[in-house]
DNA sequence: CCTGAAACCTGTCTGC
DNA sequence: TGCAGACAGGTTTCAG
């Protein structure tokens, strides 16, 4: 499910916790289990195992499509989703799931499951987090980007828009459903080049994308396909898969083209050809 | 710097 | 029913 939104749901669920789901915070891990190898992408699964075990974990918080767990002794837990992970916290009783790939048994009778169909989800056990999180770009929720910031990046590159707002290093969390929405909403055509933004669709973009994705924390995230259970920001969705629909704002009918290997999906004329006269 | 293709994976759905 | 192909919320790597 993961993009930031999907994530924000996540971090915020383990860090509060539910009714009967206790709050992570606080509590420890007394050992961890690994069934899918490649999962644990530092370090090697032996070290990973020995380090992870009798950690408490302290704070949790999320960092563009990341997870991140502080532990004691400096320690943090990376975990990103990826296309299809998942992280769910269940008794000890009940039988693993089918495509639980990795396990951190609590010291209650509780443990959090990384479930994972596509195994492409990775963890990260390391005391220096910036390693893995430093080349992320701006957080877009962050109040401290501000539109002349996010209009200068613009004018820095000439990529279509849709590719590089998927460029985490260029922006942190953007995925392919809140792009398309995003970009909806601004009224700006994917393939538009990022350097041919005006100031004033640059505030109206970074305006957008901040609404979507607040949309979509508001809505516990979206629910695609088989994985994921909860949120429900897929009923709201204006041009995400309704290729053939008819567009709410104007009726034409939205349309879908691939970009960067990407699905895209948008409305021809409320997103107008870049260097189309309206 | 930019683009496109392939790779990593499993599951679902569509069409023949 | 079987089977091939397309497609899926992401990222990395490599060729041109």
């Amino acid at each position: 499910m993961p993009e930031l939104p999907e994530v924000e749901t996540i971090c915020q669920l383990l860090r509060n916790g539910t009714r009967e789901r206790l709050a992570l915070p606080g509590m420890r891990i007394t050992h961890a289990m690994v069934l899918w190898p490649r999962s644990i992408f530092y370090p090697d699964v032996e070290l990973f195992l020995s380090q992870i075990s009798n950690r408490k974990i302290e704070v949790i918080n999320r960092r563009g499509k990341y997870l991140v767990i502080s532990l004691d002794a400096d320690f943090y837990l990376l975990i990103h989703l990826r296309m299809s992970g998942d992280l769910w916290v269940e008794p000890q009783v009940e039988e693993f799931a089918k495509h639980h790939r990795v396990i951190f048994f609590l010291e209650n009778e509780f443990r959090l499951a990384f479930n994972d169909a596509r195994k492409f989800g990775r963890v990260w056990l390391t005391q220096n987090p910036l390693d893995i999180l430093s080349g992320l770009g701006p957080e877009p929720l962050d109040e401290f980007l501000k539109p002349q910031e996010f209009f200068t990046r613009l004018q820095q590159h000439s990529r279509q828009l849709k590719p590089l707002l998927l460029d985490q290093s260029f922006i942190a969390g953007l995925g392919n459903i809140y792009t398309d929405e995003g970009l909806f909403m601004a009224g700006l055509h994917p393939l538009t080049p990022a350097n041919q933004v005006t100031y004033d669709q640059a505030g109206e973009l970074l305006e957008s994308i901040r609404f979507v994705l607040r949309e979509g924390i508001r809505r516990n995230g979206a629910s695609i396909d088989w994985v994921y259970r909860g949120g429900d920001f897929q009923n709201y969705f204006k041009v995400y898969q309704r290729d053939g629909e008819t567009c709410y704002r104007c009726g034409s009918k939205i349309l879908r083209m691939v970009v960067g290997q990407r699905g895209t999906h948008y409305c021809p004329k409320c997103q107008p050809e870049p260097g189309a006269s309206l």
